[in-house]
DNA sequence: TAGCCGTGGCC
DNA sequence: TGGCCAAGGCT
């Protein structure tokens, strides 16, 4: 894509290069008063920016800086973590969220070992093709750590581009991405690439926001072609997200007679991979395997508090077949649990159970001692669960 | 291509 | 409360 195709086929009014020259000064200047303070901005080091790039995927800075901090003192280099545990790698990253990026990374850092002689790529392509590094983050350090002209194209880029350029594009489109990517291509400094772009977001995330958006406080209205032309309230375009899919789940709280707790690792793919959780069932598993569906039915968005003894026979079936233990569940419902996904919304309902100590256990599951918590990488639905628990109230 | 993949904050 | 949003990438 080139200028003529932006030109032509998206409708951009491209700059001549007195007002590229003139953006550029204005947009950096700004930064130089402004930019914000942040512990990865102290750097050139192409591990530590990857690293901070990497925990900002999705992710707002004020969660990412503890993370960070601990992440570079524990991992100092990228041999120390390739050369890590991937339980102590998730541990770490416990509560950020999207785990794959710490697994990616993990895998990554063993490739810049093997392939790279343990120093970081400089070309984008070779950065690309690293794990978890896709063309936003493969700019984002060739242009922060290197100083090569590349685009690093955000949310908050299209975001900005898209009110000054006055872009008609859906950017939530993924395909469009390239289209933002050769826009930014055009007016990039050569000079200052990183700054450029880091330049952008930070307007992105402090002024040309999405929401409460004042284009009268931006430092380059007078470039912005929404603002002039007084369209600004349409941009960007953007598509509505989808509705998260509502899934109900019980949770077994299995205690065997020494008081620890059976907790299952996750599958190495799919959701939550490879962090711990107590076993849970899916209702329409449940529903599936019984003569009576209906008795799972859940009325007015909540499960009875109490089972009846057939329900609790079913439990106890689908238990001995997933986890082959003879068990016995509570009727009482020790409480709920709701848990928000990007693409799932889950409600879950705690039923505490009993087995005999000693027995054999699948490969994938262990007895957690309460007070061993620290030593598994657990999600925060995990901890809600647990904390539910041993809070009854909160039913 | 579109669905999957976490969590917290905001209104 | 529910939907949106936050320095995206993988399959």
């Amino acid at each position: 894509m080139d200028r003529k195709d932006l030109e032509e086929k998206y409708g951009i009014d491209l700059w001549d290069d007195q007002t590229r020259q003139d953006f550029r000064e204005t947009l950096l200047a700004w930064y130089d008063q402004e930019k914000r303070d942040l512990p990865w901005r102290q750097t050139k080091d192409p591990y530590k920016i990857w690293v901070s790039e990497i925990m900002l995927q999705q992710t707002q800075v004020a969660t990412v800086i503890p993370y960070y901090e601990k992440f570079i003192q524990t991992y100092p280099d990228i041999k120390s973590l390739a050369e890590s545990n991937e339980d102590d790698l998730l541990r770490l990253w416990q509560g950020l969220g999207y785990y794959s990026r710490a697994r990616n990374m993990r895998q990554a850092a063993q490739q810049i070992m093997e392939d790279y002689g343990g120093h970081f790529p400089k070309d984008p392509k070779e950065i690309k093709k690293l794990k978890g590094i896709g063309p936003y983050t493969s700019g984002a350090i060739a242009s922060m750590a290197f100083d090569q002209a590349e685009p690093a194209v955000d949310g908050n880029l299209m975001r900005v581009l898209a009110r000054v350029f006055e872009v008609d594009l859906d950017v939530k489109k993924s395909s469009n991405r390239k289209v933002f990517e050769a826009l930014t291509k055009e007016i990039i400094d050569p000079d200052r690439p990183g700054d450029f772009n880091q330049a952008m977001m930070d307007l992105g995330a402090t002024i040309s926001t999405p929401k409460n958006y004042n284009p009268e406080l931006s430092p380059i209205k007078e470039f912005d072609q929404s603002y002039l032309n007084d369209t600004w309230r349409r941009y960007p375009v953007a598509s509505s997200n989808k509705k998260a899919k509502k899934e109900v789940y019980l949770a077994l709280l299995v205690k065997d007679k020494d008081g620890d707790y059976l907790v299952e690792k996750r599958p190495a793919k799919g959701l939550l991979a490879n962090l711990w959780l107590f076993p849970i069932i899916n209702l329409e598993d449940l529903k599936q395997a019984s003569q009576d569906p209906e008795s799972w039915q859940v009325k007015q968005g909540a499960l009875q508090e109490v089972l009846d003894q057939d329900q609790v026979n079913q439990v106890q079936a689908y238990f001995k077949d997933h986890y082959h233990l003879p068990s016995q569940f509570n009727q009482q419902v020790q409480g709920q649990v709701s848990h928000a996904f990007s693409h799932l919304n889950w409600s879950i309902y705690l039923l505490e159970g009993q087995v005999d100590s000693g027995q054999a256990i699948p490969d994938q599951c262990e007895w957690l001692s309460p007070d061993q918590r620290e030593a598994y990488a657990f999600p925060k639905v995990q901890e809600k669960i647990w904390e539910t628990y041993f809070n009854p109230s909160l039913f």
